[in-house]
DNA sequence: AGGATAGCCTGCGGGC
DNA sequence: TGCCCGCAGGCTATCC
């Protein structure tokens, strides 16, 4: 389940593939996940020069979990892997042909690499726009600031007068961009916030130590790789590790590894989870 | 209008 | 052993 630093170690490990090559060709398998814009805003059919056939990589950018391809033309890919999504680079000598039922786009770039949209579950997508403006005025504009610079002040300003479940303010995309299921546990579980307290509730400087959590769980996670749950690897089919570091996601009836004593399960914000009834006071 | 809910979709694990 | 059911959950559309 990519969260933001499982999309940004794919990003990371896109970079040495893709930037400043031409991508030769495009085959898309399944154009349904498609969703291609013209300057209107109008959707348009899928094709192989909307996803970039003929262009040569720039940058990778990233903005919650959400990842771009620029191209050379001004052309953009936003990736959104969902649930199950994957982007794969494999070498040309390998499969060079198959496809597997759940590779969707296929991109061959110079050299002859080939780089892979798979998505079992479907959750996730491509959508492209003709400019870098055209992304970020339509649909990178709902998203809250990334994560990973997310401040305490963002957070009030954007939750503060909300009466929904901490939790659920923070799995809102529209706050605060990148933070799923398994972080926002962490990030509670890191401060000692209980996850269904109101927003409403939360005073100033507990939205700052928030923030701050957040900060650090994700760039921590960052560093082990992400965390691989179920199918996650980056571009090179590397798996992360940071799972092995989870305090308190897919740990529930287990002991805290704080007090030792038993963590709570249960439905906050229709997300299961986790948390430390001990550690975990209200506000 | 904010917040809750349903639905999308497949793989996997538990139970029988 | 094999089948069926429930669960996993990010996001959008829809309802209340």
């Amino acid at each position: 389940m990519p969260e933001l630093p499982e999309v940004e170690c794919v990003r990371r490990s896109l970079l040495p593939h893709v930037l400043g090559r031409r991508v030769d060709s495009v085959r898309i398998y399944r154009p349904g996940v498609c969703d291609c814009r013209d300057a209107q805003g109008k959707k348009r059919p899928a094709s192989p020069a909307r996803l970039l056939e003929g262009a040569t990589v720039e940058s990778i950018l990233r903005h919650g979990k959400q990842l771009a391809m620029v191209a050379s033309t001004g052309g953009v890919v936003c990736v959104h892997l969902g649930m199950t999504g994957l982007m794969c680079v494999s070498h040309a000598q390998r499969d060079a042909t198959a496809h597997g039922r759940h590779d969707h786009v296929v991109w061959t770039l110079a050299g002859g690499r080939k780089m892979t949209f798979h998505d079992p579950r479907r959750f996730g997508g491509l959508w492209a726009f003709p400019s870098q403006d055209s992304l970020r005025a339509t649909r990178w504009s709902a998203l809250g600031p990334d994560a990973l610079t997310i401040t305490g002040g963002g957070l009030y300003e954007a939750l503060g007068g909300s009466g929904r479940a901490v939790k659920a303010g923070l799995l809102d995309q529209s706050a605060v961009a990148g933070v799923g299921n398994i972080y926002a546990d962490e990030s509670l579980f890191g401060i000692g916030m209980d996850p269904r307290t109101r927003c409403a509730r939360v005073r100033l400087d507990r939205w700052e130590a928030l923030a701050a959590e957040v900060r650090r769980v994700l760039s921590a996670a960052i560093e082990h790789g992400g965390s691989t749950v179920r199918n996650y690897v980056n571009a090179d089919g590397s798996a992360g590790s940071a799972q092995t570091r989870h305090a308190v996601y897919g740990r529930g009836g287990l002991a805290c590894v704080r007090c030792a004593g038993t963590l709570c399960q249960g439905v906050v914000g229709q997300r299961t989870t986790v948390w430390c009834p001990r550690c975990q006071g209200r506000g």
